[in-house]
Parts: C-alpha cells; sequence; structure tokens
DNA sequence: GTGACCTTAACGACGCGTAATTGTGG
DNA sequence: GCCACAATTACGCGTCGTTAAGGTCA
C-alpha cells in the first residue's frame, strides 16, 4: 500500500548528521545517543561511523519528544512506541477487513448476476412453472 | 459481548481494602495510593471514604507493577494501559468484522438459494434460451 | 483506647538531560 | 592544527517508593 510519489512529504531521501538531527529538534545531541543507547532510535551510519538520521528518523523523534515532555521516561516511550505502531496496524487491518467485506458480497452478487438470468414466469412451460412453485 | 457467567475468573464480587490489596500485589499500601493519584487506578469507595479494591483492580495493579519493574514510569504506565485496551478494542473489532464478513457473504448466497432455482436448458423454451445466451 | 484507614510531608535511590573530557578522522 | 564526530563520565534535577507524623471513624 504505498503511498503515490506526491503525496508523500518531502521525503529528498537526505540524511542528517547528529547536530542538525539536534537542531532540528530543538535537543542536545548527545540527547539522541541516548535515545539510541535506549533502543528509541536506530540511524544509519556512515562509511565513518557517524549517525546520519533520515526523515522518519526526524519524525520518530518528534514524538519521543512529545513523549518525554509529556513526562514520559525512555522505557515507556519505547514500549509507547511499539504500541503505537501496532495500533497503527491494526486500524489498517480493520480497514481493510471491512473493505474485504463489502468487496466479496459484491463479488458473490456478481456472481449471480454472471451465472443467473431473472426469467419471467410467462416464458416458461409448465412442467418449469412448477419447480418454481 | 458479555462472557458467560461461568467461563468468568472467580468473579465472587469480593473487594479489598488497601492493606490486603498491598499484600496479594506485595507492594506498600501507600504505594497504591500513588498510583490512584497518578490516574492508574480508580478504586471504589466505602461509605466511610476507605479503597474498596476490585478483583478487576487487582489484575491492573498486577500489570502496573509488572511495567514498573520493567523500569516504566508512572506516566509511561498510565498511556501503555490506555494503549493496550485500544489493542484489545481493536483486536476484537477486527476479529469481529471478519466474522461478519463471513456471514455477510453467507446470507447473501442464501438470499439467492431462495430467491432463484437453477433450471436446466433443456427444460427451456427456444426464446428464453436466446435470453440466456 | 486501640486499630485501620485517611492525607501530607520528608528522605533516599534512581533516571534523564546537560556538560566536560578524551580520542579519532578528514 | 582545526572541526565535528565518537564514547565515557560527572553533576543537577525530578520522579518514585518508603517512612513518618497527625487526623478521623468504628
Amino acid at each position: 500500500m504505498a503511498v503515490p510519489e506526491d503525496q508523500r512529504p518531502p521525503s529528498t531521501g537526505a540524511t542528517y548528521v547528529i547536530s542538525v538531527a539536534a537542531d532540528l529538534a530543538g535537543v542536545h545531541p548527545q540527547t539522541l545517543r541516548i535515545y539510541e543507547r535506549k533502543g528509541l532510535l536506530d540511524p544509519k551510519r556512515s562509511r565513518g561511523g557517524d549517525r546520519r538520521y533520515s526523515d522518519a528518523d526526524i519524525v520518530v523523534l518528534h514524538r519521543i519528544i512529545e513523549l518525554t515532555n509529556a513526562g514520559v521516561n525512555l522505557e515507556g516511550v519505547r514500549r509507547i512506541l511499539a504500541l503505537e505502531r501496532r495500533v497503527a496496524d491494526l486500524s489498517e487491518a480493520l480497514e481493510d477487513a471491512r473493505e474485504a467485506a463489502r468487496a466479496a458480497v459484491e463479488q458473490t452478487h456478481r456472481q449471480y448476476r454472471r451465472d443467473l438470468v431473472p426469467i419471467r414466469d410467462a416464458h416458461l412451460p409448465v412442467v418449469v412453472r412448477r419447480i418454481r412453485r
């Protein structure tokens, strides 16, 4: 279920070194290293070993900061992020299931419409009319 | 979607005063008062104002202790409990939706079986056979 | 009066963010 | 040699659980 290119956020494929990512989020670079060590973020690394934060990382980072500002500690944030992903997955699955239900009924109707043709009684010989009761 | 009486846990309708509830969970009574002040638990009160913990409260209490022992602070626990309820609700809704989908298709089939009777070509006059193509 | 509950406050331990230190690569 | 990164360590502050102190009701 890929989002069309032109609806995505400015996904330039850009990455940011730690100082830029920290600036974008308004926090100390060292804070980002803590988040990583606690398993909240996992930025790619450059050849030299420098962290490279993607746009997706920045989105997660902002959510982390929201939660910590609200008083959640890092272990709590880690679990909340996982649960929020789970909720998103379930919501999508639910949406899909409802859509699939409508489609299945529709398909069933179409199946009958293809296989059966309504026929008026007057067209039928007596023997058939008896079958119809 | 009420669970039948005989499938429920020993729901004796029993309630416990704070000292008993604390013993059941192996924590200090004062800890339970903290949990309540932070919005993690909301036990009923007796006429005299004493807290009365239900079996359901005890279940939640054990979950709270699991999470805090795992290093989640109380604001984190509060949000995690809410998310876990959400996940449970969504899981149930998903289950229901899938069941409803099967039932809807089945219902559609039954509808056609009631309204239509299959007729063999040989029974039909030429004019009708032409309609069937 | 004894005991269990209530509330509020103080203390110690721990987690988190900042800052400082030291080392490495371009 | 300079700058930005890396990792580790130390410090200050806030949170959490325990404990204590004082009040109320049966």
